[in-house]
RNA sequence: CGGGGCGUAGCUUAGCCUGGUAGAGCGCUACGUUCGGGACGUAGAGGUCGUGGGUUCGAAUCCCACCGCCCCGACCA
């Protein structure tokens, strides 16, 4: 009899991130227990699917507020010595979280009720553009993602899952990888169950974990080595089709981060590791940010470092005339820019020629760039190599025929000019046009080299690293730069996945052609640290009612009164019936604590009702974002917290 | 993976330099007094001083190796 009843409210409970948390194995005494961990997920899209009351009509009220003394939620007053910055203290003071090991951490129930809130959300935008959810393995076969375009680079940050077993001998190679991202796995699948344009287009999304072995996890949730994320992949008939899908994507994202109530801002990004054509991050502003943001806020222009242009170089810019012929001088012992720019020799590094050396899948090849100016790494993606590094002196001897300090790019001075993969030379070196650069011979450059007559350049290219302060490609105003922390990413991937997995639909000339594919991300257990590092205060976390575990704490100062804890559950059935997620402390602790830990978790709402209160017949009504505390008659007090509830919800 | 720092009770830590009884605060247990912004008293429980080796009569302390964690750099959501 229990058990038909607990499949009824299984069937009739939201779907989880975890299909296999089936209702049928509870025994009977825990199903109110999983009805109510489970209904915010209803709850809180209240404005976006059913109203509450259908829902509260199947189980009586106040069913779902939850007590504190039965709940867990361990605070502590110090924060652990561990952690850095204010997200990181908070989501282990207020019990979000634990940390098992570097990198790794278990959601406390707190901190899970966040992380449903999120993926709730997340889904709902999700599902309202048109994407469907699904779920796949998280043990790949390596041998699928051998055929892929990226293992060699991917590999390095991913866990082997192979047997532990100790009759098993670990075999060189793994046979299975812990997934860090999915489009080994999504591709093949697309290829095998789609193939007519008839299916297209189609974007599959999942919300679930990731394994990445980062070298070094950071911050807390900020960086770590398993997380959960949100991943999507859009398949299109063609390109017009995948920037349609593109900016659908776009557009729920920004929904999303704007109903979790977190300032992210699109920023135009690199494509890394990655391949693809174009793409966005998604940034929260927050100074301990890993990602510098270049921006200009009269243009709207903003973008990532690593992706970041400007006009230093105008477009219209005239190559410079030879100023005379190339001439060898001695310098020994000179092997810095630095040192080129000291008297005698006095050389500012603006006119200087800076000759770096770079592996490139096997090949030696040579970045120019002005002695002033640094490189920016990610942009030698842009050449097409699979995996790059810098060379070694001893790589670059036999080649250019000198140490690093003294190398250079002019014709006729590089040993072995056919053993190069190519001269990528930065546009700003136009900006020299005749300099100084090393003669590839140990203490000795070259001075009067001309930018065109002299520089055996392959191509040129965009491969500095911009500075704030340089001119904006489209307003002429200034650059300028702030830290952010990447809580999403959109590509726009192109054929490169379908072609190497064979991913072909037939079109309505009968034609055979590669889908286009967009893929997708968002951190969410990331962006649940972001909103804490965005808004909190010196007490502690302030969450936007929509992302908070619970949107109202009922604070009853004497639990021990019955008549106290009556009014709490009334209020609290109130804030239900109104749609909010509510929390009773009916802990037998002193005021000062409650509190404490009150301004700690941060509930939007809080509702105070004390024995002095309520002698005075009225309870109290404080936000945790405001400093005044409302005095509310016993009487109105169950209407008050509906419009509050209203209130804080965006009605 | 390079550079720096740190491992002492569940948490925050003192002690280490100069070797000789492992201490405090928070938290926890019991009792009492308190009770609107992290109370107080009394009595308790709780420690392989990260691991292994070495030096020494004797090591938390000195030496070596390893492991783990944190921070800075390169990569990522």
């Amino acid at each position: 009899m229990a058990t038909e009843s607990i499949r009824l409210n299984a069937s009739e409970a939201p779907s989880d991130i975890f299909p296999l948390r089936s209702c049928s194995l509870l025994p009977a005494p825990f199903s109110a227990a999983y009805r109510t961990t489970n209904r915010f997920t209803s709850v809180n899209a209240a404005r976006h699917v059913a109203p509450c009351s259908a829902v509260t009509g199947l189980f009586a009220c106040p069913a779902f507020m939850k007590l504190w003394s039965q709940f867990f939620i361990p605070t502590l007053k110090e924060s652990p010595a561990d952690a850095e910055i204010a997200s990181h203290k908070l989501l282990v003071r207020a019990g979000l979280v634990r940390k098992l090991s570097g990198g790794l951490y278990t959601y406390m129930p707190l901190g899970l009720r966040v992380i449903h809130k999120l993926t709730q959300m997340c889904r709902e935008e999700l599902d309202a553009a048109g994407a469907i959810e699904l779920w796949m393995p998280h043990v790949h076969p390596a041998e699928l993602w051998q055929q892929g375009p990226r293992w060699a680079a991917a590999r390095e940050i991913m866990f082997r899952a192979d047997s532990a077993g100790e009759g098993k001998r670990a075999s060189r190679e793994p046979e299975f990888v812990l997934g860090p991202t999915h489009e080994e796995v999504i591709t093949p699948l697309v290829k095998a169950e789609i193939t007519s344009y008839r299916d297209l287009p189609k974007n599959f999304y999942q919300i679930a974990t990731k394994f990445r072995n980062e070298i070094r996890p950071r911050y807390g949730l900020m960086r770590a080595r398993e997380f959960i994320m949100m991943d999507a992949y859009s398949f299109d008939a063609n390109d017009d089709g995948a920037i349609r899908s593109y900016h659908a994507m776009k557009t729920a994202y920004e929904s999303f981060f704007r109903r979790v109530g977190v300032q992210a801002i699109a920023v135009e990004a690199d494509t890394g590791v990655m391949g693809g054509s174009y793409s966005h991050e998604f940034m929260v502003p927050a100074e301990v940010g890993d990602d510098d943001v270049i921006y200009n806020e009269a243009s709207g222009y903003a973008a990532n470092r690593e992706k970041a242009t400007s006009g230093l170089v105008p477009a219209d810019l005239a190559d410079a005339a030879p100023a005379g012929a190339v001439e060898e001088f001695a310098t020994p012992g000179v092997v810095t820019i630095a040192a080129l720019e000291q008297a005698p020799y006095s050389v500012p590094a603006d006119r200087q020629f800076k000759t770096l050396v770079f592996i490139g899948d096997g090949k030696p090849f040579l970045v120019i760039l002005r002695g002033s100016d640094e490189l920016e790494e990610a942009k030698l993606g842009s050449l097409g190599f699979g995996l790059h590094r810098p060379a070694t002196p001893d790589e670059i001897v036999p080649v250019l025929g000198a140490k690093p300090g003294s190398l250079g790019a002019v014709k006729g001075t590089i040993k072995e000019p056919a053993a190069l993969a190519g001269v990528f030379a930065d546009h700003a070196v136009r900006l020299i046009g005749n300099g100084t650069t090393g003669a590839n011979k140990d203490g000795f450059h070259l001075r009067n080299v001309n930018v065109t007559r002299d520089l055996a350049v392959t191509k040129f290219g965009d491969f500095r690293r911009v500075r704030p302060g340089e001119p904006d490609v489209k307003s002429g105003q200034p650059l300028q730069v702030r830290r952010g922390i990447e809580v999403g990413h959109i590509f726009k991937l192109g054929t490169k996945y379908a072609e190497k997995f064979g991913a072909a639909y037939t079109d309505g000339q009968k034609q055979s052609q590669l889908m286009v594919m967009g893929c997708y991300g968002i951190g969410i257990s990331r962006t649940m640290q972001a909103v804490i590092e965005q808004s909190h205060d010196a007490d502690g976390i302030v969450w936007p009612w929509n992302s908070a575990p619970f949107q109202v704490l009922v604070c009853v100062l004497d639990p021990q009164v019955p008549e106290a804890m009556e009014v709490a559950k009334k209020l609290a059935a109130a804030a239900e019936r109104a749609g909010a997620d509510v929390l009773v402390d009916d802990r037998a602790e002193r005021p000062g604590v409650k509190f404490k830990d009150a301004d700690l978790i941060g509930i939007p709402l809080r509702l105070t009702i004390g024995g002095k209160g309520l002698k005075e017949g009225i309870i109290e009504l404080k936000w945790r974002n405001q400093k005044d505390v409302a005095k509310v008659p016993l009487a109105e007090a169950e209407a008050r917290v509906a419009v509050a509830v209203a209130e804080g919800s965006g009605r």
